[in-house]
DNA sequence: CGCACTTCTGCACACGTGTGCAACCTCTGT
DNA sequence: ACAGAGGTTGCACACGTGTGCAGAAGTGCG
């Protein structure tokens, strides 16, 4: 009962040519005959034929898609990215495949060279975590590969966002208003975004020559309770400072938490800022004022140094970094002593 | 100097075998020396081999991973499913390929239909739009597809939400809560849950006879702005509601902006109800009362279906309705009057 | 009509892997 | 020593498609 699904010899067999000129029609060859390509045509039609993707990707033909690795699709940083690569495919007609890799680097280079062995014309990977296990691999077999969130390196196109002036963004957005102790409650550490932001948080008082203790950091790891946690340490603290910075949008929702559950207001008695400028952030009351991070774009311009190579693979590796944008909304305000 | 990618052959040279024996070892057959079965994997291991899976799949080996046909990632709604499936797909240990159809009809059979010729074991598709074009084919091949959305059919199995129930709990809360006039802002009515709970909001209404005329009704399209513009519209009405049940929780959002902007009080002077529960509805004040639609569910419950027809493709089809839950928050209060 | 040239088509092989079959090896029981 | 059983391995083919090459068919020219 399991009938087989149609392939090209069956369209050949019905259009009563052989299966190399079927493929020459699908292929747009030159050399048919228009007569023998109009029948052709009306038996892929006839028989509703759909090309083999395993089938061709052996035998080397295009693929007409291009690969996704990312760690996982529960995080909203990668979601939108993802949005913003399938919108730019779409554009260009290529399809999408994704793959996770669960946070196992090993994971990462099976996925990577899966796709990289003819299923794809071409792969982006998307926080990289052990690029040094195919990079070079690939880079030998001249195959096109992209890297979001990744320093420049020789082997492959990147591009990322600008985490240091990101920061200072922010930072100088506040500095301006006013403020002089100023808190930061971090992501989770473990990962470059975060660590960069604090990092920067902290040469930016440094050069303003305001207190950067430790008793103006408190850790978080990225989700909303660990804000709301973070807030209520530093405004714990002796000396608690009138501004926060919470390393996400997220976790600026959790420091609102904590305002309205403490009846302090924001932004009169404290200023609250994110980063990342998700939804979220224009639901609060008062909305949030945040760092916009460009993470559709960070797709399609992905995505556009992937085609670039496509057509021509011997054009020279670049890194492109994204500009973020402040974006000023109602929790931030000059501090009221 | 584009070298090629390692192979099986390679392998096997490496190891002093024949590309067969790596085969069997690589897919856990019995009858391999364990000797031999070593040596094969520290060739494995010193080559850093990773199998072709077009290759693989052209053979009829198994693939190992699940394809996802959707129409796009730019919808909330699809995202979470995609979570959902993701999860589970993790605990089994098995691949996601993901693929988007663009709402254009021959794209999602092609997609299925590609992905079903031996890249995937099985395929769920999200919201099927035109299953009529390969569902029966699938069947005489006896392939497993399980369907997302979508009344159940003798060709697959499928699982979808309880539209009618979920509209009935919210209705319910609202008229125990002694609302009389209920107003509605609908979702895009082209699509087939918007359109159901426009009409279980009025059917509702009738069984407990109260007022169900078009003045209590505004039409939207599941986005914020037209939350906002239809609050405002039943608002201004001569007899204006004192509770709005909005078609999802976006335009709930947008019911509060117009709330917030008018100065009046939710939930004193005005409840609102949204659809869905995701993230937005816990980040406004009041946070919203929602009806929460288990999506990850939902994409949990697929993999299920999707995964007892690959260990035993004889099962019977079968289609899985999924409870949604009432969620009562701070926006929806007795009536003032 | 013969010849060169162009257009068109089919044959046969390649891609990397899985598997039925047969052959070889090893061991046991007689 | 030999037969037989069962473990172990390699050969060869299949999967569906793309493509180099050769040959067929058609065209133009002398």
């Amino acid at each position: 009962m399991a009938s087989r699904p149609v392939t090209i010899v069956d369209v050949a067999r019905h259009a009563g040519v052989s299966h190399s000129t079927v493929s020459r029609v699908l292929n747009g060859h030159p050399y048919v005959r228009s007569e023998t390509r109009t029948r052709v045509e009306q038996a892929v039609e006839a028989l509703g034929y759909v090309a083999n993707l395993q089938a061709r990707g052996l035998a080397g033909g295009p693929s007409g898609s291009i690969g996704l690795v990312a760690l996982e699709v529960s995080n909203s940083y990668v979601v939108e990215v993802i949005r913003g690569v399938d919108e730019e495919l779409a554009a260009s007609g290529l399809d999408l495949m994704l793959s996770t890799t669960r946070r196992r680097d090993v994971r990462e280079r099976e996925q990577v060279l899966r796709l990289s062995q003819g299923l794809c014309d071409g792969v982006i990977v998307l926080i990289p975590a052990a690029p040094d296990l195919y990079l070079e691999e690939l880079a030998a077999r001249n195959y096109p590969i992209v890297l979001i969130d990744h320093a420049a390196t020789p082997f492959a196109s990147s591009t990322t966002m600008a985490n240091r002036s990101s920061t200072e963004q922010a930072m100088a957005h506040l500095i301006e208003l006013g403020h002089r102790r100023i808190g930061h409650v971090t992501g989770n550490l473990a990962t470059d975004a975060a660590r960069k932001r604090m990092l920067n948080w902290r040469a930016m008082l440094q050069t303003h020559q305001l207190d950067h203790g430790d008793d103006l950091l408190a850790e978080g790891n990225f989700q909303r309770e660990s804000g709301q946690l973070g807030a209520a340490t530093l405004l714990d603290r002796p000396d608690p400072p009138t501004a926060i910075l919470a390393g996400s949008d997220s976790m600026a929702v959790g420091v609102l938490d904590e305002v309205r559950k403490r009846g302090i207001r924001c932004p009169d008695d404290l200023s609250v800022m994110g980063f990342d400028d998700v939804l979220e952030a224009t639901v609060t009351t008062p909305q949030l004022s945040t760092i916009r991070q460009p993470m559709q774009a960070l797709g399609r311009q992905a995505v556009r140094l992937l085609t670039d190579r496509l057509g021509n693979p011997d054009v020279p590796t670049v890194h492109v970094e994204l500009a973020t944008e402040l974006i000023v909304r109602g929790s931030t305000a000059a501090p009221a002593r």
